[in-house]
DNA sequence: TATTGTTATACTCTATAACTATA
DNA sequence: TATAGTTATAGAGTATAACAATA
């Protein structure tokens, strides 16, 4: 307990170096933290407005203007899907996807600096820890609108 | 490499899952997570609006409005030092402290749950390593207005 | 009637540029 | 002239409440 009295805050401190230097990667890319986050979320599926805004954790109607910005840019599209006209299904154009990976990439080469004070091998447990504390958020990224959704399941088990 | 490469933007979602708890610690004591680093900043030292800036990574005039509006709510207070009227002192005002006081505590209490999906030794692991990666820019807080003050190591040397 | 998404409104945060007061 | 901070303006992000269209 005692030498770990400061761990709360010191993560915050550290989100906030990454945000930092996120916020600036994603300027060079033209894009705001927030946009550059709606694109990954979207990257490798489309999903509906409900389930985007859980996901990024914003009510739905801070999401609508979002994507009127994003979209105006050309770097996402809406579609409506034709067993329910009312949702809206939002996709990556050729562009987004485009951009989006090279800010992927990008975030991959210059973000592990972070670390560098670290030594080599203290690095790596740091990147495993992480990868297992962030596993968790990825893969309800991926199922959590089933699991608010009985209906999808039915479909698969269909 | 290969194992590794996904660390960057894993990095980034954690510091999305620490934002959002972090987020939602200060609306629960009735303050953004902007206005709340901010007086984390200051809560052991006052500072001059510039080197307050530089600590938050936001321009001066940013930092013009965000006083306005904390100051407004009684948690900070402006003072102008006598040897520089241009000067602006910012430090915590009594209930600003006490806030403050429990913001950190609470933070200190609720997000360590973050790591829970680690087993304990590795969480103890994690900790260290924040605490190494964070201390630098602990250091940066404290240090940096002289660095760039050439003058007040002159009046603590006279 | 319930659900999906949008609009209206208001506030916070942030940047750029122009400004005021002091040094 | 240079520096410290503020004001003006504009745009992004977010929340609450009211709304429209569809189911």
């Amino acid at each position: 307990m005692t030498d770990n009295e400061g761990f709360g805050n010191d993560l915050v401190w550290l989100s906030v170096l990454v945000q930092r230097r996120y916020a600036q990667i994603c300027a060079d890319h033209d894009l705001t933290s927030t946009q550059a986050t709606l694109l990954c979320v979207l990257k490798d599926q489309p999903q509906g407005m409900g389930d985007l805004a859980q996901l990024l954790g914003v009510a739905k109607n801070a999401l609508s203007g979002l994507v009127d910005r994003i979209e105006r840019r050309g770097l996402v599209q809406r579609e409506t899907p034709e067993h329910d006209r009312r949702a809206v299904t939002l996709s990556t154009t050729a562009l987004g996807k485009k951009i989006v990976g090279a800010l992927y990439a990008d975030v991959a080469e210059r973000m592990p600096d972070i670390t560098s004070t670290l030594p080599a091998d203290e690095q790596h447990q740091f990147a495993n820890s992480v990868a297992r504390i962030t596993a968790p958020a990825h893969r309800t990224a991926l199922l959590e609108h089933n699991t608010n959704h009985p209906k999808a399941d039915e479909q698969i088990a269909g």
